[in-house]
DNA sequence: TATTTTTATTTGTAGGACAAATATAATAGC
DNA sequence: GCTATTATATTTGTCCTACAAATAAAAATA
């Protein structure tokens, strides 16, 4: 028999049956202590036990998998996996589709994140880094101007040094939108002179504190700062 | 006719139909500067453009709809929305689930953020937000040990008044986490007294700088540091 | 022209089918 | 009784059809 919406699941609310069950699977997994390696109900007795068609559950487990929070082994049933944190935002961070307000977030994030990761950095770096670091600069000593290649080269090894690869991972998904936040906002402006160079910030990594390098860290990034209205406000 | 898995479309990679339509979706929406509000091909233009059936089709735009990416109006066809930054990662952060490497990340991830939201802070916090903040204290001064709700409605308080709503609902997003990681690593501790309370705190955010501020507020997470290794490599 | 009626479109949901590979059970051989 | 082979059952991935319900578009009517 057709179950039509006139039953006890009509949708008293906005959500779709999909929305629903994929819903009432975290909270079951949760509530009942899934963890990661546990095998799962498979897909039939799922829609039965939700009263729903096995469409449906397949649509709500589509989104667990693609945020790595079950694994489908084919004709060997799912299990509960380890989710990807970061895998949801990593296919969204599209600028074109972004709203200003997102775009701004994003863009002050990657301050915030570059300015508050110094202790982890000084408590972690090592002295063969601290070279490696020091060989990208001497590539990009050559140059006037620094690509976006050579940025994110420079700061993308300050985040693996900082030893917390979610952390990484995020700086690096977020540095494309920054920049292009940046370069939309200063589509007429002349390019304004680095005050604190990389060389000069290696400097403070190798002889400073961690409080000295955000310090240095802050005048780097001083350009981006203005960009915001920081200044501006916190001057008045 | 049916097709088999000896076409074209054979899965060389490990990736399903359903992965594969995903990305080719988001592919087509980049490529084609799809922006919010423009209506998308329906369902089964989208199965015979891929060569698939609607099912994978409708598998991969669960997804997408997850993601805050597209809006299906039921019966009015499809449409680009502005995605929800967080929508994946707030279905994920479940303590039980995430290994132990996500739950450290997590944790430094917070410190970091707080850490690093001082400029923004002080350029828009208003008197308001901080009377604000005041009244919260002031509530609070009666107990002794804060309870987490306290805390959250603290630092809470902070985030909204950095003025960048992604920060403010990440960091309360983290929070949960954050604390299950502390409790969990604190078992069998002693509270430690915190050296520097809300109330100091507040005080710097009257009369000191940004500079000051997160200097007050490193030594009140400074339990939170000594957790993570932090202070003891320094040392060294 | 304005209003009503009919038709077409489109998503949401249900349900059936089957290929392919694996795990399990049953059988055969010794 | 034990091992090796064969048959069966299970399960996900994919395809297909169907249709309710609501909206938009077209046609018919006043």
């Amino acid at each position: 028999m057709r179950k039509t919406n006139t039953t006890l699941l009509t949708p008293v609310s906005n959500l779709s049956m999909t929305d629903r069950v994929e819903n009432s699977l975290r909270q079951y997994f949760e509530d009942n202590k899934f963890k990661p390696g546990d095998p799962l109900p498979n897909e039939m007795d799922m829609a039965t036990q939700l009263n729903v068609s096995r469409n449906v559950v397949r649509e709500a487990l589509s989104r667990l998998r693609m945020l790595g929070m079950v694994e489908a082994r084919p004709r060997r049933g799912m299990v509960m996996a380890q989710p990807d944190l970061l895998a949801g935002i990593e296919k969204v961070l599209n600028p074109m589709i972004l709203s200003k307000d997102n775009l701004k977030d994003i863009f002050e994030m990657r301050l915030i994140l570059e300015m508050g990761v110094s202790e982890f950095l000084f408590a972690r770096k090592t002295k063969a880094q601290v070279q490696e670091l020091e060989e990208i600069v001497a590539r990009q000593q050559n140059n006037e101007a620094l690509t976006i290649e050579e940025e994110v080269a420079f700061h993308g090894k300050l985040y693996e040094m900082a030893g917390n690869d979610t952390f990484a991972r995020f700086q690096n998904l977020l540095i494309p939108v920054f920049n292009h936040v940046f370069s939309e906002r200063f589509r007429m402006h002349v390019e304004i002179p680095d005050p604190v160079t990389h060389h000069d910030l290696i400097e403070v990594l190798k002889n400073g504190t961690a409080d000295d390098f955000r310090k240095a860290m802050y005048k780097h990034l001083s350009p981006y700062y203005h960009t915001s209205n920081i200044s501006q406000v916190q001057a008045k």
